[in-house]
DNA sequence: CATGAATGAGGTTTCATTCAT
DNA sequence: AATGAATGAAACCTCATTCAT
């Protein structure tokens, strides 16, 4: 419908600057942040890297703060859409229910290793006392939503007598925490990559240990 | 008597400059690294807060890096002494094991919890990426000797029949993560105070999860 | 009209930033670093005494090293000049060869016992062993070229039979020595102003000497 | 007669401090400064260099400009002494005055291109904005006493009618100036070492030039 | 709209110098 | 008399930010 580059561009309408080198502007501030820290993050590095001379950068984004909240918080989408995508997956038809898991479980620990997952995570960390607000654009953005989409599933799959009855955000968080947790010291706060074999094994002993306090009634856990 | 030497002045042994002004000084830089971040705190701030003049700092301890991974790891080894002490009262006697579970993980959720931690932790991951070999100085420090410490008396538990027969390595790593994970999102990382009815609440969750996976054989779980 | 770029901004051509300014700085930092040595000497001081503010230079020239090398350039270029000017005047034309001597003897004379040359030569031997290339770069603008014009017209004086034959260089090595030398002393290696007559008394006796050495085969000398 | 180190030392006795480590520091503060130039050596390195500690230096010398003044001033008595040693050699004996001349002039270069007469040289020419007095102490010591004994000489050879009749002063200077001139550019101001062969073919050219005019009346040069 | 050049402020680090021992 | 530790001042350099073009 939407001719891809009509006369009449409709893509230079957001904000200022020319759609593309905002674009740009924002891959190359999320590289430089996490490479070097906000603080040590030079503006005429990430202008270089993006290709764009210093002011330019300024007239797209006004100052260095901004800057850096606005690739926190495109990188915030990224992980986002990622992660709601997996737990998409948890559809409950008829699969079992430990196969399900699993398969969702390994998705977002491989969300959860991704580096620019670990870059995110380090910069929110690093920031946070000098950026309170970040933590309202993340929190909006990624973990509290994909908390809830995963509870919203679990609360389906516990009426449909797949789970038992429990309470949902309880559940996600568990679960979150049993997937997550153990990454968080085996990948050395993600200095580390962690190999596939490793990731299916911790996945699997979360599940089992959440099966164990979440799964049907009469299960015979293992 | 002995002349120009005293033989023993024990506030003169360890390292350059007064001990005094040694410990005044990582004091102070681990209270401004934490609220500053690496690159934003100042020599001159920390030279402040602690009382003394810059080039004292300098005398001490070299330059800045120096000076930043000093103070993480002076305050390392108080986290660990904190979590050493927590663990040990992970004893064999004879209460019954979810009290048991329930007293010591709701004194880790507290160590986790307290101020330094959270500043501890955001400044790892914050200058992980400047400073790779802080993960060795914090994990040769706290974390890894806590969770060994905490795999042993699982281990012990587990022999004496208090716990299911399991891989105590994985079930600390298991505890950990249900005991932490939760607080992660509801402390907002650190940047808000979690009541202590929360915290008994999560602390009571995890162990229950937990006891579903690794208690006794036939316990009757909930 | 063209635009953009503007097809011949004469002001903006050579190397970084504007021309004037870098001018000013130039001749700034050579009495600054004339009056204080180089180490002494601060570029805030440079920086103000040429009305720029101090990133100005380092955008200039990068550090205080460069500026240096291109301060000493500079002033080096503009004795050359001076002293090669000085030296096209011993043209071989019917002159009587001591009068010729004198006049060219004694306006290198005056050139050497200028202001900026002795500032010249006094940074060239405080910081020659902080800066070894500096040879290299004097000696390829001035001393050397002028010894060698020096010699190219005393080779002709020689053809013309106006002077003894001889090796060129070696007369104008000892031409400069005799002229030079006894300045040394008088003009306190620059920190005493030396009276015209005294200049001139010293070209004579040096002139005198000179042609003894290498007047005319018959000349009577004195 | 007096026994090097009598139970009452009577080396003890001049300025402060006891007298080797005096001689230690000023021999380091030499080097030092010859290395490193007056304003970036540190009264450490020298204190350091001259096994002793840094109060100590003070303790002696007052402060880092004395100690320039001391250093400089206790190597200008050293080369003044290397220099009048040799000039004395120009006794008026029967020796032939071509011979005698070239002996001395040899010696004089020799001493001229010494590394720690051009260090001095170095020095001085660099601070002598800084330390206008310098040029009291050195000259006192070393330059003008030297050119005066020389002077002396050769008056006296002048009236043994072994020289024509001359200003003994003009002479000196300019048979200094010929013998250190053509050097100042082929030792690259002391950064190069001059070969043995270079020396004399130096030294004889200038002595032939110097015999050209101040020579016995009848002589028949070269 | 995009750019090269310029700026004001501030950071780390070094150094000459002085106490207290 | 000699030293380790401490200090105040200042230096070099960098950076976020803004004009003119």
């Amino acid at each position: 419908m939407t001719g891809a580059t009509p006369p009449a561009d409709p893509s230079r309408l957001v904000s200022r600057g020319r759609i593309d080198k905002r674009r740009a502007i924002l891959a190359a501030a999320f590289t430089v942040f996490a490479r070097e820290g906000y603080a040590q993050a030079g503006v005429s590095v990430i202008a270089a890297e993006a290709g764009v001379a210093k002011p330019t950068v300024y007239h797209h984004f006004g100052d260095k703060e901004n800057l850096f909240r606005a690739a926190i918080a495109a990188d915030a989408d990224r992980a986002m859409a990622e992660n709601l995508a997996v737990v998409e997956r948890l559809s409950a038809d008829g699969t079992d229910v430990r196969v399900l898991l699993e398969d969702v479980g390994e998705h977002l620990v491989r969300c959860y290793c991704d580096d620019r997952s670990w870059a995110l995570r380090r910069l929110l960390y690093a920031e946070l006392a000098r950026f309170p607000d970040l933590i309202d654009i993340v929190r909006g953005r990624a973990t509290d939503r994909v908390t809830e989409a995963l509870a919203d599933r679990l609360a389906r799959l516990s009426l449909a007598g797949r789970l038992r009855r429990c309470d949902p955000v309880e559940a996600a968080e568990q679960l979150s925490a049993l997937l997550t947790g153990p990454l968080e010291g085996r990948a050395r706060l993600g200095t580390r990559r962690v190999p596939e074999t490793e990731l299916s094994a911790v996945t699997r002993t979360a599940v089992r240990t959440f099966l164990c306090a979440y799964g049907p009634e009469v299960a015979e856990v293992v």
